[in-house]
DNA sequence: AACTCTGTACAGTTTTTTCTGTACGAACTT
DNA sequence: AAGTTCGTACAGAAAAAACTGTACAGAGTT
């Protein structure tokens, strides 16, 4: 005990240490549609020395292995860990996804993409149904009505259209023609 | 009850197509931090003639006024809607904010800003936690594992660089050079 | 083929969020 | 000053989301 209170010691000032990181993760973490404990599974498997398995990473955060399932599954399909596999291991094994600025990407395109396209979709149907009111009303105070929301739809459609560019813009990685990666400085 | 039995039924129809792109906002919503039911409330407003009192959103979407105040202060936030001044008129006046281009950068840039410097002070903290640890510790195990978290550490902070660039990109306006805002194109 | 191990579907519980009704302060009217 | 009207703070109810334990299917082993 006296020989390794020391080591014992050091080795809780190092959790403490990520801890302070990891908390914070967690707090931010539902810009990338992920809530705070899966937020702080990702941060446990990101101070990892090694991949883990579900049941190391059920075993570090005392939570069921079925949280841990779920909340990878969501990780990982926001590219933010990486399955990977080692000769001899059955069981799952996760580490975290290296590359930030890919998952960053992953998840502003497919949250973005997704909701424009289906907005898009919606705007489509209600101009056509507004056009055929139009067509078939008799009233002028409706006529009108349908006038100005067809313009606003319009407008919603262009706007879509911005987003969409944006979207582009990261896909197709030119947005760090404009906005280089960083290299790394130390402060 | 014949004379105006078809203007019951295209008024019908005109709230049948505004609720079929209601209900999309409402589903997407989310990705600017709004719930669903807010989402609804902003589709409400939206599509009104004019600005809206909360007594009238309430009656529109049969919900408390209690829910439309706490609603519209979480739109307002989001740069989603602006309050109008009638003169004559005591009660809040609210419409949609037309330009969707500023609500979108507000969000964006709010968010990210926010999470960013917490992040990055987070950083700081856990690298000079590690650093003292680095430097007091006997156990090469520990150094070891220290030195590889502050490189991690570094290139986090490299990443958040880099989002903090990207926020810069929209909160100027460059963004609209590079991306430029769409003309309305009737399809 | 029987047995073991691993990940996840599912139902039920706990926790969190959303929503409502009451109550009250501030501003305006009489 | 007494009486209205309006928006919102707050506590409790309702709804939604997160979490757990059990159970089971599929893959691997013996």
């Amino acid at each position: 005990m006296e020989s390794n209170g020391d080591l014992d010691a050091d080795l809780n000032k190092l959790e403490k240490a990520r801890h302070r990181f990891i908390s914070e993760i967690a707090k931010n973490v539902h810009l990338y549609g992920i809530s705070p404990s899966v937020g702080r599974l990702y941060g446990t498997v990101f101070f990892s020395d090694k991949p883990m398995t579900l049941d190391e990473m059920s075993e570090s955060l005392g939570m069921s292995k079925t949280s841990m399932s779920t909340g990878i599954r969501a990780l990982y399909e926001a590219n933010m860990v990486e399955q990977v596999w080692e000769k001899g291991v059955r069981k799952d094994l996760y580490k975290t996804e290296e590359d930030w600025y890919k998952s960053f990407s992953t998840v502003f395109i497919t949250r973005w993409r997704n909701a424009t396209e289906k907005n898009v979709t919606a705007i489509k149907e209600t101009k056509s149904m507004l056009h055929e009111l139009g067509e078939t009303t008799s009233c002028d105070e409706i006529k009108e009505k349908v006038t100005r929301d067809l313009n606003r739809l319009t407008e919603a459609e262009a706007y879509y259209g911005w987003i969409n560019d944006v979207i582009s813009l990261f896909e197709s990685g030119k947005i760090f023609d404009i906005v280089p990666k960083k290299q790394k400085v130390n402060t």
